[in-house]
DNA sequence: CCCATTTGACCATT
DNA sequence: AATGGTCAAATGGG
């Protein structure tokens, strides 16, 4: 991206991360219960951490990425931003087994940042699924799943032909708990910016009040958004692939983050970026999720973070997950951070770039 | 009639 | 060959 240097980067990356270390240390000293408002808001401030921290390292900060041949196999499974440290979770452990495609898509498109959330439903309410999540979601397929009791379902953003959005997402229901439902997110959304098209914005000022800001636009299961944040409980997905033996690498040991990717030889990326990423990314992680009270001009596609503690996945370079997964092997928060950098996978969502959807 | 969902077929990957 | 992911025709609801 932009940034005057790595070192930049690699000072805000710290200054990010040293943040959100903070506030998990803060919620261990608080946190009572997931109903706390207190969990609430540091839920949602962690959240805005690893947002920050991931969209940085998507943008691959200081550099335009490089092609990485992916040579570093390593063998790894993923990598991951945990939230909580808390491997011994084992009913995260339990889970795993539907990661591997996570990767999958990396080979197809553009690598994207994935994250999964996990929501539990609260049965009183007779949900038939985790409810809205602020974006707009369109299903598209439904499988079953070897070894799983319930199907899974994919979704794609509804904007995916008009505002070229290729977020994803799956549902899949908990095998042990039916209330709980992990959604795996693919990318993210850039129906909000509208690289072609403006966002309609503020139609009726009465209807600012943030909680509306919920049920924009979906007709899946419409909710009172009190509801959601009472009834959500996330629960964390520890991902650390903790079947090899990591190494700690200290967050400043990084590798040189100069590289050029392939594409960027192909394009000036700099322009590419400061057009589409910026412009994507900035609306949404403005402040809404820390302030907790200014969910005010969301567009359509806009995410509403319910404060659920989500998980993101780098699904790219083997280089992440050697770097990553230290937080499974220490105590120590600080230790344990992904300071990896990604290889940078803008995806140049050129308005005008779409040949190739559906044959 | 329009649009989202359903669902079996098809495709890609392992 | 098995499995997961996506497509797209059929279906159904508003």
């Amino acid at each position: 991206m932009e940034y005057g240097s790595s070192w930049d980067y690699y000072t805000l990356v710290n200054e990010l991360t040293q943040g959100m270390e903070q506030a998990k240390q803060l919620r261990v000293h608080l946190s009572s219960g997931y109903m706390e408002p207190q969990d609430l808001l540091l839920q949602r401030i962690l959240s805005s951490y690893e947002k920050a921290l991931s969209i940085l390292k998507w943008n691959g900060g200081g550099s335009v990425g490089q092609s990485q041949p992916t040579p570093l196999a390593s063998g790894a499974p993923e990598s991951s931003i945990s939230v909580e440290g808390s491997p011994q979770n084992e009913e995260a452990k339990n889970n795993f087994n539907d990661y591997q495609d996570l990767r999958d898509v990396s080979k197809k498109r553009k690598t994207q940042p994935t994250w999964t959330e996990q929501v539990r439903v609260s049965p009183e309410n007779g949900l038939e699924g985790p409810a809205d999540d602020g974006y707009s979601w369109r299903k598209y397929g439904q499988k079953d799943i070897l070894g799983a009791k319930y199907p899974r379902s994919y979704y794609r953003c509804t904007y995916r032909h008009m505002r070229n959005c290729w977020a994803t997402k799956q549902v899949q229901r908990s095998d042990d708990d039916p209330t709980l439902f992990e959604i795996t997110y693919k990318g993210t959304h850039v129906c909000n910016t509208g690289t072609s098209i403006s966002v309609p914005q503020h139609p009726s000022p009465a209807k600012q009040e943030f909680k509306h800001s919920y049920n924009h636009n979906n007709h899946q299961q419409p909710q009172q958004p009190n509801q959601i944040l009472m009834n959500f409980r996330a629960n964390l997905r520890v991902n650390t692939g903790d079947s090899e033996a990591k190494e700690i690498v200290s967050p400043f040991s990084f590798p040189s983050a100069t590289h050029m990717d392939d594409e960027s030889q192909l394009f000036p990326m700099s322009a590419l970026v400061d057009e589409n990423i910026l412009g994507t990314y900035s609306p949404s992680f403005v402040s809404p999720a820390t302030s907790g009270s200014n969910y005010f001009s969301m567009s359509p596609c806009h995410m509403a973070n319910l404060g659920r503690i989500k998980n993101l996945h780098s699904s790219e370079s083997d280089l992440t997950e050697i770097i990553s997964a230290t937080a499974s092997a220490t105590n120590s928060p600080i230790a344990g951070l992904d300071f990896s950098i990604d290889s940078v996978e803008l995806d140049p969502n050129f308005p005008f770039n779409a040949p190739g959807f559906f044959t």
